[in-house]
DNA sequence: CCTTGCCCATATGTCCGACGTATGGCCAGC
DNA sequence: GCTGGCCATACGTCGGACATATGGGCAAGG
């Protein structure tokens, strides 16, 4: 063991053979079974090599880790310290490959998620409470905000994902993932007290008098143009007041301010004054899709959340949406 | 590398590759240069391998760690992650080894050390200090007991040194090793009133009609037997009084109950009544010595304990001490 | 006292894996 | 389109980790 150069004090010689995991491995072995030979079994390997092991950690730590009897080994004090320590390593090692793989799979981490206020009576309220259910330890950062500054958001980076409606022709973004996660048929909305707000279904046609309240029309903004083209497919050119967002549509409509056309969840927040009828035919679908920034890769959480949203069942009032996508 | 069975999916053919510190502190390396190339030559190998390691650290932990550019490596979420987990871990076995070596080399640990009443006195005090100087993370436990006491706790293994005077011709003791860490010679305790407590120097045969008071006489107990052998070296048998302690003995001069013949060290505790003179020729000597049990070896902090001690050199009132068996 | 048994250390051969050299592919910038 | 930088792959070499075989030392038992 002892080299024929090379004074025996310390320090001398430690020539930068660091230590390794499975000498600490082995040593606990060693410790725990105190016997080279019982911890070697225990390790499915023969004694020598161990015992060169253990001659080697002892050489790097530079002082004298077990006394050998012929009975087996015990630990000398210096043995006894490194056993407290190899083993809460050890057990570091472990825990920390488990997060690493929990960050890597998605199952822990941070999810920025920019939406548009009308997604919170549809889709985003299952999503979120499937986030929690399936994945406790990820964190959601909402942010809400207009169709426009959703993409932007997505855009720039500052959210991992946008939820939005589509508009009836949508653009062909070439830096943008969409993934539509739910689709709605457009429904009327009407006053309490309006002629047509008793019936079945509604016939838009003979809402083309009437003035129809519209959420702002922005470059983004899906559900302006869906009204106005349900009302051409309708056959006629409707009267559009642009009165904010959705929830301002409806609650005008309840004060009898006019009618207006919205995605069927828009029925959810109706309250007292105003009803969603179901139009009698061709009801136009709205899409709600996902948006996510096409450049780099998606965070594991992005890809884990996107799976999810994808494998869920959506309530989905036309029947079982298509998932699309299943990977890239 | 890929074996011509077994998917590519990951999970499956994970056979017990366990991680190990090398590839934590390549990893550590490229994260931080992020780049291979550079990590390489910082790591004093070639690009290739650490390449290769590191993609064997990611099938191990099962998700990448890392995204590939032409212009370098970026930290993926889950490569973030283990960048603190590896930092931290690499920190604590370095931090291990430092304890452990500590440890090894006696820098660190407790010390039981059993010592009689009287080494209080002489040896005690300045070996505790030059103890807290040299080893302050030394904790020594300390038990003040009987010589027989002391040897008794030495041969039970419930402290690793005992502190004693050697009788006057020490017994040999198979099972214990012992190392003189003092010489003193012998001086007359005398009631400040004695007609000879003012002159420089004391002649034994002139008190022999005087009653000595002795310290308990036990087994081990060394004084008693010193105090008799001087008077007989004198060439008087004495008349000797058994009164306890030494330090009783002290007081007990002082209160003119008699006389004494005690180590120099005494003279230190003489208080009002009494003083210690020395003898006139041929004082004989006390050894103070540090025991071990020789069965087991020694620790590490006993070890360093006693080198200390051997290789201070002591308030000698004869001379430089001899020191004896520098090692076994 | 000698034998037996157990356990750890040493010697030696084999083989995997870590490393080096050479090379190819990919992407940005000129 | 060419060049340069960077990472991955291919392949040969060598050290080290492991297995087999053997030696030595100590305790228990004859």
């Amino acid at each position: 063991m002892g080299k024929v150069f090379g004074r025996v004090s310390d320090g001398v010689f430690r020539q930068e053979v660091p230590v390794e995991l499975r000498q600490l491995r082995y040593f606990v072995a060693v410790a725990e079974e105190r016997s080279v030979t019982r911890a070697a079994a225990r390790l499915h390997i023969t004694q020598p090599p161990l015992s060169a092991q253990l001659a080697r950690l002892e050489h790097e730590v530079g002082v004298p880790l077990l006394g050998r009897h012929n009975r087996g080994v015990e630990l000398t004090e210096a043995g006894e310290e490194l056993l407290v320590h190899a083993r809460r390593l050890l057990a570091g090692v472990d825990a920390a490959t488990d997060a690493v793989r929990r960050v890597g799979q998605g199952r822990t981490g941070r999810l920025g998620l920019a939406f548009v206020a009308a997604s919170a009576w549809s889709v985003l309220p299952p999503l979120l409470a499937q986030l929690r259910a399936d994945l406790p330890d990820v964190t959601v950062d909402l942010v809400q905000a207009g169709p426009d500054e959703v993409v932007e958001h997505v855009r720039a980076g500052r959210c991992d994902l946008g939820l939005v409606h589509l508009l009836p022709q949508p653009p062909v973004d070439r830096d943008l993932d969409v993934a539509v996660v739910d689709r709605e048929p457009l429904v009327a909305v009407l006053p309490r007290a309006h002629p047509m707000a008793s019936g079945e279904r509604a016939d838009l046609a003979s809402l083309a008098a009437e003035t129809f309240l519209a959420p702002t029309r922005t470059p983004r903004g899906a559900l302006h143009p869906h009204l106005v083209a349900a009302c051409r497919l309708a056959g006629f050119e409707p009267d559009v007041r642009e009165v904010g967002l959705a929830q301002t549509v409806v609650a005008f409509v309840g004060a009898g301010l006019g009618v207006s056309v919205l995605p069927a969840s828009a029925g959810s927040v109706c309250g007292e004054g105003a009803v969603a009828v179901p139009l009698r035919l061709n009801a136009p679908v709205v899409e709600t899709a996902l948006v996510r920034r096409r450049g780099s890769a998606p965070s594991p959480v992005t890809r884990r959340f996107l799976r999810l949203a994808m494998s869920t069942p959506e309530p989905d009032v036309l029947g079982p949406a298509l998932a699309r996508r299943p990977r890239s």
